[in-house]
RNA sequence: GCCCGUGUAGCUCAGUGGUAGAGCAGCGCACUCGUAAUGCGCAGGUCAGGAGUUCGAAUCUCCUCUCGGGCUCCA
């Protein structure tokens, strides 16, 4: 038997907090005796235990101190983590009175593997043991700084059918320095939402009356939007992509060729029947990229053939799921669908991630990594194709250079993938692009393109979004920007404020020619102090407030008050200030 | 959908069984001002909705709905 864990000073994180919800464990079974413990892993931010309390009793927020202050007391008393093993035989008698460890336990027990021990941890003189593979820290002395975050609920191992327990989130850091910055990034966080400052800014809302996840959006919200597809419009037009359009319903015979009715069914609005055809509002458009591209005859010099549309998609998704615009049940997809000949798929596919760090680029965002789904177990198709498919994203994201990690088995059914992810102002971490390479939608619409040998051959085809939806990109956008977009995507670029009614002319004329110059302009006229617009101006975080009087009608200048700056420039030209913002526009800064 | 929490004016919030309140925003009047809140006034509420307990309910009970934190799923 190994007496100690085998841990030294230097405790991972990991290690750390899964001591900590250890102790968390032990804590909610001294002050609730007879409660059911589930799991306490470590998790991205913390850690977490799930449980259960008999007796239909609930934890509720209050309790969270009362737990922490228990916590305590056990660090205090620095317990060690002592690491025993016994056959899993003892270990369910040793736990009869926790049927959510038997439950473990029995399923290592059904495990073809020869070995039936399983190792637990105990925390002398306190009688809590805890099945547990380890490792520890030595004693409850050695935890860091940790505090308990949150109650939620969760399924004993996420099935909704089995029982709902509760589950307590943590975090817990080596010092209190860190785990202060994490506290305090939380705040940040929270003054980001992009729910907040969504309202806050007059961009859209959610309106009960229309419906959950289904925002809508106030001209400064639309106004962003515009901005942003009409940026994507151009940079794909100029990538060698075709637009086109499609509709929003089609016929259900449409998603039963394409497998949607059968494997998506559950994700789909139900469908409605108008003289004797039923339609479906499209949860995805690749079915109707897809029978455009069928719709003709295509030559191999066609290809590749790169269709794109800002395609709005309807998905069902639970209420309980729905979160801002970056999860609706209305969404706008960036997306384009590749086809192209087996030969031509690892430059298409090089071509797109250049692509994506390009675009992102575009709107301040810089930092990403990727990750590789491949082959699940459970897979369609031809497991060369798999490999080819799967060996082409590799060698395209090894030449792209983005930091990549492979997801082994993670791929959909029917197609290995490359998911992006970007890191935003806060260091926080948004999947958005994701690139497919479909196994499945060619064969099942029998695809074709005449080769150069004049026969039939089967294209490839990708399905690929770099945004992935507008909703949810914009609503990247205005957390990471912390709702003062780039002066290129602000609804309103600059206030042009009279100092008294006397200068409301020159100030008209001011936005007149700024308007001229496809700038977006307001003018604000002197009813209210001048100190009170100049606020109200900088709260709905306009990138530049200018202030116009008597020196600036004269000379002909405008007094520039530049977002994130704190002091005025007087006197600037006003063919120079035109100067400035065109190249802060056209340089997206 | 499920568990927990929440819901009072457009927004932020006070009000715990006895006549619905404040600040901001809005509207009106006055003020005409050089850089982050001018003053006065007016208007604004089926206290989410419904049922119940009570002489009396924003307040207590039950049901429904909204929103929030999660579970699950994904863009």
């Amino acid at each position: 038997m190994i007496s100690a864990s085998a841990v030294n000073s230097e405790n991972s994180l990991d290690t750390l907090r899964h001591s900590t919800a250890h102790v968390l464990a032990q804590a909610v079974l001294d002050l609730w005796p007879g409660t059911f413990i589930a799991i306490g892993p470590p998790v991205e931010d913390g850690f977490y235990y799930d449980f259960y309390l008999p007796g239909g009793k609930h934890f509720t927020q209050e309790d969270l101190a009362l737990i922490e202050t228990k916590m305590r007391d056990i660090v205090a008393q620095d317990q060690p983590f002592i690491r025993k093993e016994c056959s899993t035989k003892e270990a369910l008698n040793l736990f009869k009175n926790q049927p959510f460890k038997q439950e473990i336990i029995e399923t290592i027990q059904n495990e073809n593997t020869g070995d039936k021990k399983v190792s637990l941890y105990y925390n002398p003189p306190g009688e809590f043991v805890d099945l547990c593979r380890g490792p520890h820290v030595e004693s409850t002395g050695k935890l860091g700084a940790f505090k308990l975050i949150r109650i939620s609920g969760a399924y004993w191992r996420g099935d909704e059918h089995r029982e709902q327990l509760q589950r307590i989130y943590g975090t817990a850091f080596n010092t209190r320095e860190e785990l202060e910055s994490y506290l305090a990034q939380l705040v940040e966080a929270e003054k980001r939402d992009h729910r907040k400052l969504g309202a806050e800014l007059d961009m859209f809302y959610f309106l009960p009356e229309i419906g959950g996840g289904l925002p809508v959006f106030s001209p400064k919200g639309a106004l962003v939007r515009h901005l942003m597809e009409a940026y994507s419009v151009e940079k794909h037009l100029a990538s060698g992509y075709q637009l086109v359009w499609t509709p929003h319903l089609a016929r259900s015979e449409l998603f039963e060729t394409s497998g949607h009715l059968q494997w998506y069914q559950e994700n789909m609005y139900p469908p409605m029947e108008m003289e004797g055809v039923t339609y479906y509002p499209k949860p995805m458009n690749c079915p109707l990229h897809i029978s455009l591209y069928a719709n003709k005859l295509h030559s191999y010099k066609e290809l590749p053939l790169r269709l794109f549309e800002f395609g709005t998609v309807y998905r069902f998704e639970r209420s309980g799921v729905l979160h801002g615009l970056t999860r609706v049940r209305g969404l706008t997809q960036d997306d384009s669908h590749i086809f192209c000949a087996p030969e031509q798929l690892g430059h298409e596919l090089t071509g797109v991630l250049e692509f994506v760090v390009q675009m992102l680029g575009a709107f301040g965002l810089r930092e990403f990594d990727a990750e590789l789904a491949t082959r699940p177990d459970k897979f369609v198709g031809d497991i060369a194709e798999w490999n080819f498919a799967e060996e082409a994203l590799r060698q395209a994201l090894g030449a792209s250079g983005i930091d990549y990690s492979v997801a082994e088995g993670e791929g959909a059914f029917y197609a290995p993938k490359i998911d992006i992810h970007l890191r935003d102002a806060i260091g926080r971490r948004w999947q958005v692009s994701t690139i497919q390479v479909d196994l499945q939608l060619p064969q099942r619409f029998d695809l074709s393109y005449i080769g150069p040998d004049n026969t039939k051959h089967r294209p490839f085809m990708l399905h690929r979004a770099l945004f992935g939806s507008v909703e949810r990109f914009m609503a990247i956008l205005i957390e990471h920007y912390a709702g003062a977009l780039p002066t290129w995507l602000s609804p309103v670029q600059v206030k042009v404020l009279a100092v008294r009614d006397t200068h409301e002319e020159y100030a008209k004329y001011v936005v007149f020619h700024l308007r001229e110059r496809s700038f977006r302009a307001e003018v604000s006229l002197a009813d209210e102090p001048l100190g009170a617009r100049v606020r109200s101006a900088k709260l709905e975080k306009i990138p530049y407030v200018l202030v116009v009087g008597d020196d600036d009608v004269n000379g002909h200048t405008v007094g520039v008050n530049a977002r994130g700056s704190s002091k005025a420039l007087r006197g600037v030209g006003l063919e120079e200030f035109y100067q400035r913002l065109e190249q802060e526009v056209v340089s997206h800064g």
